[in-house]
DNA sequence: ATAGCTTAAGTGGTATTACCAATAGATTGA
DNA sequence: TCAATCTATTGGTAATACCACTTAAGCTAT
C-alpha cells in the first residue's frame, strides 16, 4: 500500500487517435467516407487544431485514413494490417535495401537448405514436395505465387531442424513475401527467367529429397546469385532508361 | 508526347521522413540513440518546427522511434525486439538450442566476414583491427572477453554493407553476447582450446585485411567448426559423467 | 436549359510565436 | 559526498497567419 504504482500521463493526441480508431471499427465511419475536417474536429473534441492534426498523421502513417489537401480526410478503403515489426516494415519499404536482403536470403536459404536435406524427416520433405508442388501450378497470380514460395521456404526452415533458423524465418515472413512479390512483378515478362528459376528450385528440392546436403547448398545459392545477376541486369537497363528520360526532357528544355 | 503523367506533389513532412528513416537504415542512427531535438532538426533541414514535428509524429506511429517530454526522441531500442526477444525466451525454454544459435553464428559469421572482405572500407578494416586487438589483451575477465568479442563480431558486420546483416547482429547483441560468453566459461580451463581460436581469428582478420573475401568465409566455417567439435565433445564427456552419477544414486538407493 | 468559366469557400499544409509540462544537468548548501 | 534546488533543454499544446489545392456555387454565353 504504500507504493503506489506510477500514474502515466497520457497524451491528448492519443487520447483523440483512440477515439477516432473506435468510430471507424464500430462502423460509424465507413471505409471510403470522409470525415470531419480538422477544424471541424478541433470544435467538437474542444481541443487546438495542431492537436487534432498530430491525432490524424499519426492514423494515416498506420494506414488507417487517407488525407488529400483541399479535399478533406478519408477513411482507408482497404484497412491496413498492424505494423508487426518497425524494423521489418522498414527495410520492406525502401528501395535501397532490397538487394541487401536477397544477399541475406542467400545465405538464410542455402544454410536452411543444407540442413534440412541434412536432417529432414520423411514428414518434412513430404511437406516440401507438397509445398513446392503447390508453388508450382501455372497460371498463379503473383501474389498466390509469392505466398506459395514463403510457404514452400518455411516448410525447408522447419526441415532444418535449428530452432534459430525457424523462428527468424517465421519472423521474417512479411518480408520475405514482399521481396518475393518484388522480384516476380519485377520478372513477370521474363518467361525464360522464370522458367530458369523454376529449375533450380526442382534442382533445389531434388538435392534435398536424396538428402544430399552440399547439393542443396550448392543449388540454393546457383539460384540466387542467378536472380542478384538478373535484377543488377534489370537495374542497369532501367538505369539506362531512365537516363535517357532525363536527357529528353533536357532537350525538351 | 501530349500524356504528361501527372508530377505528384510531395508533402515535406514525408521528405523528412525518407531522410530520417534512411539514416536509421544505413545505421548512422543505432537502436536506443538519441536524435537531434525538434528544433535542431528544424534547424538542420531549414523548415518549421511542426513540420519536423509532423514527421516525427509518423516515425513513432511506426514504431520506429519513442518520445519523451523533456528527455528527447530516441531510434527504437530494439528494432527487430518482435523477433529477438521472443527469440531469447525460447533459448531459455530450450536450452538444448544454444547449439542451433551457434549453428545460426556460423552462417552469419561466414557472409558477414565474406563481404566485409570484399567491401570494407579503410575505416571499416582499421576498426576491425582496432576492435580484434582489444579482444586480444591477455588478462580479460570472460565477460570483459565475451564484451569485446561481440564488437568485434559488430564491425566485421558493419563492414559488410548489408544493412539486414547490420541490422540483425546489432538486434542480437544481448544474445550473441550471452552466447559467447557460456562457451568461453565452458572453456575456460582449456587454453589449447582458446589458443586455437585465438589462431583462427587471427586468420580470420588476415583474410579480411586482404580482402580475401572466400578466405575470410572459409576461416570463419573453420573456427565455429571447431568450436561446434569441442563443445560437442565436452557435452559428450559432461553426459558420461552425468550418467555415471546417476548410477551412483541408483546404487545407494 | 445546359455547358463552361470564374470566383469564393473550405480543406489540408506550412510557418511563427508563445507558453506549459517534464526531464536532465548544473549548482549550492549541509 | 550527497541531497535539494535551480536552470536549461526538450517535447506538448495552443493561437494565429498565410499558402496551396480542391470543391462548390454563381454567372455568363450559347
Amino acid at each position: 500500500m504504500n507504493t503506489l504504482s506510477r500514474v502515466e500521463h497520457t497524451k491528448l493526441s492519443d487520447v483523440i487517435v483512440k477515439q477516432i480508431e473506435a468510430l471507424i471499427i464500430d462502423g460509424s465511419w465507413a471505409a471510403g467516407e470522409r470525415i470531419p475536417s480538422e477544424r471541424e474536429l478541433a470544435k467538437r473534441f474542444e481541443v487546438s487544431r495542431p492537436s487534432v492534426r498530430e491525432a490524424i498523421q499519426k492514423l494515416e502513417a498506420l494506414g488507417l485514413v487517407t488525407r488529400r489537401q483541399g479535399g478533406g480526410t478519408f477513411v482507408a478503403s482497404a484497412l491496413d494490417k498492424q505494423v508487426v515489426d518497425p524494423l521489418f516494415d522498414l527495410l520492406a519499404r525502401h528501395p535501397e535495401s532490397q538487394f541487401d536482403l536477397l544477399e541475406f536470403r542467400h545465405a538464410l536459404e542455402s544454410v536452411s537448405a543444407y540442413f534440412a536435406a541434412l536432417r529432414g524427416t520423411d514428414t518434412d520433405l513430404a511437406r516440401i514436395g507438397e509445398s513446392f508442388e503447390a508453388a508450382s501450378v501455372k497460371g498463379l497470380t503473383t501474389t498466390e505465387h509469392a505466398h506459395a514460395l514463403v510457404t514452400f521456404y518455411v516448410a525447408v526452415a522447419e526441415a532444418s531442424h535449428n530452432l534459430v533458423l525457424l523462428h527468424l524465418v517465421r519472423g521474417m515472413n512479411d518480408l520475405l513475401y514482399e521481396n518475393i512479390k518484388k522480384n516476380l512483378d519485377q520478372l513477370k515478362d521474363r518467361s525464360d527467367v522464370l522458367a530458369q528459376m523454376q529449375v533450380h528450385r526442382e534442382a533445389l528440392v531434388h538435392a534435398i529429397m536424396e538428402r544430399q546436403p552440399e547439393q542443396a547448398r550448392e543449388a540454393c545459392h546457383e539460384h540466387l546469385a542467378y536472380i542478384e545477376n538478373i535484377l543488377l541486369q534489370l537495374n542497369r537497363e532501367q538505369s539506362r532508361i531512365q537516363r535517357a528520360l532525363r536527357r529528353t526532357e533536357k532537350a525538351d528544355a
